[in-house]
RNA sequence: GCCCUUGUAGCUCAGUGGAUAGAGCAGUGGUUUCCUAAACCAUGUGUCGGAGGUUCGACUCCUCUCAAGGGCGCCA
């Protein structure tokens, strides 16, 4: 591991045990599980990294925070060159001043590690399955699917970069009433092609898609005509759901996502999965039988009330078979996290669902949900509708065909998955063209054209001449990319990245125009040329976490 | 009624309990004999929704409150 992360880990182990120290020679007991945090000050005349351990242990040590400050800074011991010089300030920080040649060491680092730069390796390899978007299949991936199938994507991308071992899954919700309802919908369209007047059911599909296939299937298999309506409702259920997830995986191969696992939820059904999870809560006793359904004694355990997991007709919930999908994702399987990207509108879901898997007597924390806010589409000054059932929504595809792929994958990462969005289409289609995603994706074809242009000297680049302010901030901010991923990863949060490679990119436009790479000073020249190719590194692996593109020319 | 999320500059949003609350857009003024001007540089803007509290220190944590979005089904 290089970079910044690795630093403030050192010298936070080392102000650590000053504090063991000093606390043993007075006699005073540290806070269990205490570890000193290190942070990157605002103003960089506080230093590069500080930390505020002695304002927080004041108190514990009956002292004044600056004088404690001063006592852990003698007893820092040795500190590598990597220190130049330690301070105290203000009310009690110590600020750490980082050398020069650490930067410079970070830049090799960089170069000899490449697109890797960045990269996290655990102790252990841990497994993560990550699953995301996992729309209905009863119609095609919507807008409303587009926030969280970035989201989901990305964060499998920085758990991998970040040394986990990464399923990307769609669970395919292909089994229950909706299908049932599905199949009816389109078997009501089909037989309204020869009797117009054929009811259509009431809280059915109305979409025109469902037309459609009805259609095709009709032309297809003109003798189906003659199924009951039970049988016909039956293979267009099947004949639809085969269509409609063909064209969900070239919807989604389209918007760069790509699985590992598609997870039928019929599985659960077929291999008697559904009834084990409920015999599994029954031997817990969580479970007990109330007029004719089976339910989940879920105010046990913290809920306000108790849930149906088989229904008086037999059939078992969707919470049931969700319960069963999640033991096998986290018992059968074995993952040791489980992250869920869901719709705020789920929220309800996630607590009860946790506590179901705690009552099978898996610890309910390797579940996480990300809970994504819905965006809210209007097109200028209207509301654009997105209801399914109704059929007005806006279709992924449609969404692709108006604004770049690019733009897309990067504008629903540029905000906490927490906040609410407001997405003009109209906006979003004009602003494309002035999007922070050009903005990034320009500096790398900036860079990849100096590269092409600008001609390497037989000398040996010297560092030791890179002294812009703009240089030694590329390279400060090049150390910051692990640091980056890790807080994306730990905070379930990818806007951490788009923030990041902005930056990034902000920099080097600066570095631009306040430094010729191309000059009279061949080591300089080199020196410089090293320098942007360290910086298209990242900004490629960056870019690369985002699934957007990081085009040579623009 | 209960639960979740959000509220920061005209707009869109950042902001690990830290030091003088920041970016982009929009506005204004400048920068090109030379590696991509989709760029750079300079410049104004704040009741951090409101009121209390916790502490060395609060945009950040707690309580109350106002506003917006979502959820409270033998739907998924």
């Amino acid at each position: 591991m290089s970079g910044k992360l690795s630093l403030e880990t050192y010298l936070s182990e080392k102000v650590g045990q000053a504090l063991r120290t000093i606390a043993t020679e007075n006699g005073v007991d540290l806070p269990a599980g205490f570890t000193a945090v290190m942070e990157t000050p605002k103003d960089e005349k506080n230093g590069d990294v500080s930390c505020n351990a002695a304002m927080q242990l004041a108190k514990v040590f009956r002292t004044n925070p600056k004088v404690l400050a001063d006592r852990i800074i003698e007893n820092l011991g040795g500190i590598d060159d990597y220190v130049e010089r330690v301070e105290t300030a203000g009310p009690g920080f110590i600020n750490f001043y980082i050398s020069r040649q650490w930067y410079l060491n970070e830049l090799k680092a960089v170069l000899d590690e490449k697109t890797d730069y960045g990269s996290i390796v655990p102790e252990k390899t841990r497994t993560i399955d990550v699953e995301y978007v996992s729309a209905n299949p009863t119609g095609p991936p919507h807008i409303g699917n587009a926030r969280g199938g970035v989201i989901g994507d990305v964060l499998a991308n920085v758990y991998a970069k970040s040394g986990w071992k990464v399923t990307k899954e769609f669970y395919l919700n292909d089994y229950g009433n909706q299908i049932k309802k599905f199949g009816e919908s389109l078997m009501a369209r089909f037989r309204q092609i020869s009797d117009p007047g054929f009811p259509f059911p009431e809280d059915g599909y109305q979409g025109k898609d469902i037309t459609e296939l009805a259609e095709k299937f009709a032309s297809d298999h003109p003798e189906a005509s003659g199924l009951s309506d039970g049988e016909l409702a039956d293979a267009l259920s099947s004949y639809g759901l085969e269509a409609n997830v063909a064209n969900m995986h070239h919807v989604l191969d389209k918007y760069g996502i790509r699985y590992d696992v598609w997870f039928p939820e019929s599985d659960l059904h077929k291999s008697g999965a559904v009834e084990q999870a409920v015999e599994l809560l029954r031997s817990k006793g969580a479970v007990y039988e109330k007029d004719g359904a089976v339910w989940f004694k879920a105010t046990d355990y913290d809920c306000e009330k108790d849930e149906v997991l088989i229904r008086a007709n037999g059939i078992p919930t969707y919470f049931a078979s969700d319960i069963a999908y999640h033991l096998n994702k986290l018992a059968e399987r074995n993952f040791d996290l489980a992250v869920n990207v869901w719709g705020a509108d789920h929220h309800g879901h996630v607590h009860r669902l946790k506590m179901a898997i705690k009552a099978c007597g898996i610890d309910p924390d390797r579940l996480q949900v990300v809970l994504m806010q819905l965006v809210h589409l209007v097109r200028g000054a209207k509301t654009v509708k997105m209801s399914k059932r109704r059929g007005d929504s806006v279709t992924l595809e449609e969404f692709l065909g108006e604004v770049p792929l690019d733009a897309v994958r990067y504008l629903f990462n540029t905000t906490n998955p927490n906040s609410h969005l407001i997405l003009d289409l109209d906006m979003a289609i004009k602003n494309s063209l002035e999007n922070p995603v050009f903005y990034v994706q320009y500096a790398h074809a900036r860079i990849c054209s100096i590269l092409r242009n600008v001609k390497r000297a037989e000398v040996t680049a010297d560092y030791g001449k890179l002294t812009d302010k703009t240089e030694l901030e590329l390279i400060k901010q090049m150390t910051c990319y692990s640091s980056a991923i890790l807080n994306a990863a730990e905070e379930f949060d990818p806007s951490k990245i788009t923030k990041f490679v902005y930056d990034l990119a902000s920099t080097f436009h600066s570095f631009y125009n306040a430094c010729r790479v191309s000059n009279d000073d061949p080591a300089l020249t080199n020196a410089r040329l090293d320098l942007c190719l360290a910086v298209r590194y990242v900004l490629e692996s960056a870019l690369d976490l985002l699934g957007v593109s990081a085009p040579e020319e623009m």
